[in-house]
DNA sequence: AATTCGTTCAACCGCTTACAA
DNA sequence: CTTGTAAGCGGTTGAACGAAT
C-alpha cells in the first residue's frame, strides 16, 4: 500500500500546540469552504501545517459538534460495553457516543477505565476476571469493600460461572456441560430464524470447579454443560468475555447501589457470533447470537443516543447504544439457553 | 518554596485502507 | 493487476499541570 502523504515530511511546517491564531483561521476557511481535501486546505487557509494536522486539529478540537468536559456514568459504561464488542475500535465507538471524538474516549480509557478494571481483577483487554491472580473469585466474592474502597460490583456467581468455563478450556476432558434438550423457547420479532434451548442438567462439576481458584463454593451445584463442540466453541481461546463491570455507583454516597441488569452479563465475541452469558435470580443463561455480517459491516456513524436508561437490557443488541439497522442485523439466528439454579 | 512524581490529553507517527490512474 | 496518494486509524509521546513530599 501506500506510503503516508509526503507532506508530513515538507520541512519548514510548523508542529506542535496549535495557537488561537491558527485555530481562527481553519475554523474561518472551513466554515467558508468545507474540508473537502485536507492536503490543499493548509496552503489555501493560510497555514504552515500539513493536511493531516489540520485535519487532527478539526476532528478532534475544533468541530463544533464536539461535546467537551466528563464523561457522564451513562458515557462511560457504554464505552465499556462497545469496547467488549469491538475492542480498541476507537472510531467504532467514537461513532456511537455523539460528541465525542476517537481520541478523547482512546484517551479516557487508557487513564481512567482501564485502570478501573484492572483495579477490579477485570483483564481490560478481554474482559475478564483476571485468573491469573490469586484469590480472585474471593475478591469479587467479599462482601467487603476492597482495596479500593469499592464494593464488588460484579455478580460473585456469574464471576465464577464464567471462571468456570474459562478454565475449562484449557482441559478438554472436563467437558461437564452437557445437553439436556432442546426446545423453542424465544421468538424475536426480528426474525429469529432458530431458537434451540437447552436445559442443562444438575452435574457432578466438581472437577470443573477445582480447577478454578476460589470456586469452592460451588462443589455440588448444577453446573451447565455444552456438548464438547459447543464448549469447544466457546472456549476459543480469541473469544472476548465481558465481564461488565460498572454497577450503579452513586458518585455522591460512593455506594454500589445495586447490580445493573448490565452486570449480569459477560459477551464473548468470536468471529461473526456473539453469546452472553447473563444471570437473573436463579439461571444462568447462555445465549448465542449470529452476526450475518461481520463487526466491521455495522454501521458508522450513528446519531441514535446513548441509553440514558439504567434499566434498559444489557445485551448490546438489545440497547440503544447500536442503531436499529446494527440491532436487526445482529439478532441471532440461533438461541441457546442454559440453565443453572 | 523547590522538587519529584503521577496524570491528562493534544498532537504526532507510522501503518492500513480505499480508491483512482 | 500494480502503483501512488489521500484519508483514516490506533499506538505512542511529551508538555502541561496538579498533588505529594
Amino acid at each position: 500500500m501506500g506510503r503516508s502523504p509526503a507532506c508530513c515530511e515538507k520541512k519548514g511546517l510548523k508542529k506542535g500546540p496549535w495557537t488561537s491564531e491558527e485555530d481562527q483561521k481553519l475554523i474561518h476557511y472551513i466554515q467558508n469552504n468545507g474540508y473537502g481535501n485536507w492536503r490543499t486546505l493548509p496552503g489555501n487557509a493560510g497555514l504552515q501545517r500539513c493536511g493531516k494536522s489540520c485535519r487532527l486539529r478539526w476532528i478532534n478540537y475544533l468541530r463544533p459538534d464536539i461535546k467537551r468536559g466528563r464523561f457522564s456514568f451513562e458515557e462511560e459504561e457504554a464505552i465499556i460495553q462497545l469496547h467488549s464488542v469491538l475492542g480498541n475500535k476507537w472510531s467504532a465507538i467514537a461513532a456511537r457516543l455523539p460528541g465525542r471524538t476517537d481520541n478523547e474516549i482512546k484517551n479516557y480509557w487508557n487513564t481512567r477505565i482501564r485502570k478501573k478494571l484492572l483495579g477490579m481483577g477485570i483483564d481490560p483487554v478481554t474482559h475478564t476476571p483476571r485468573l491469573d491472580l490469586q484469590g480472585v473469585s474471593s475478591f469479587y466474592s467479599s462482601p467487603h469493600k476492597n482495596m479500593f474502597g469499592i464494593q464488588p460490583v460484579m455478580n460473585p456467581e456469574l464471576l465464577r460461572f464464567a471462571a468456570s468455563l474459562l478454565s475449562s478450556q484449557h482441559d478438554p476432558n472436563r467437558n461437564l456441560l452437557h445437553q439436556n434438550g432442546q426446545e423453542n423457547l424465544f421468538e424475536h420479532p426480528h426474525q429469529v430464524q432458530e431458537n434451540r434451548l437447552v436445559q442443562l442438567q444438575n452435574q457432578d462439576n466438581q472437577n470443573l470447579i477445582q480447577g478454578v481458584p476460589g470456586c469452592a463454593s460451588l462443589n455440588n451445584s448444577n453446573c451447565v454443560s455444552l456438548s464438547a463442540n459447543e464448549s469447544a466453541q466457546l472456549m476459543e481461546p480469541n473469544v472476548h468475555q465481558l465481564a461488565s463491570s460498572f454497577c450503579h455507583f452513586d458518585q455522591e454516597t460512593c455506594q454500589i447501589n445495586d447490580w445493573l441488569y448490565d452486570l449480569d452479563n459477560f459477551i464473548a465475541n468470536e468471529g461473526n457470533q456473539q453469546k452472553i452469558i447473563s444471570h437473573d435470580d436463579s439461571n444462568f443463561t447462555l445465549t448465542e447470537f449470529d452476526f450475518p455480517p461481520p463487526l466491521s459491516n455495522l454501521s458508522t456513524p450513528s446519531s441514535s443516543p446513548v441509553s440514558q436508561n439504567p434499566n434498559s437490557s444489557s445485551c448490546i443488541n438489545g440497547s440503544s447504544i447500536i442503531s436499529e439497522d446494527e440491532r436487526e442485523i445482529s439478532y441471532c439466528s440461533s438461541f441457546f439457553k442454559y440453565d443453572y439454579q
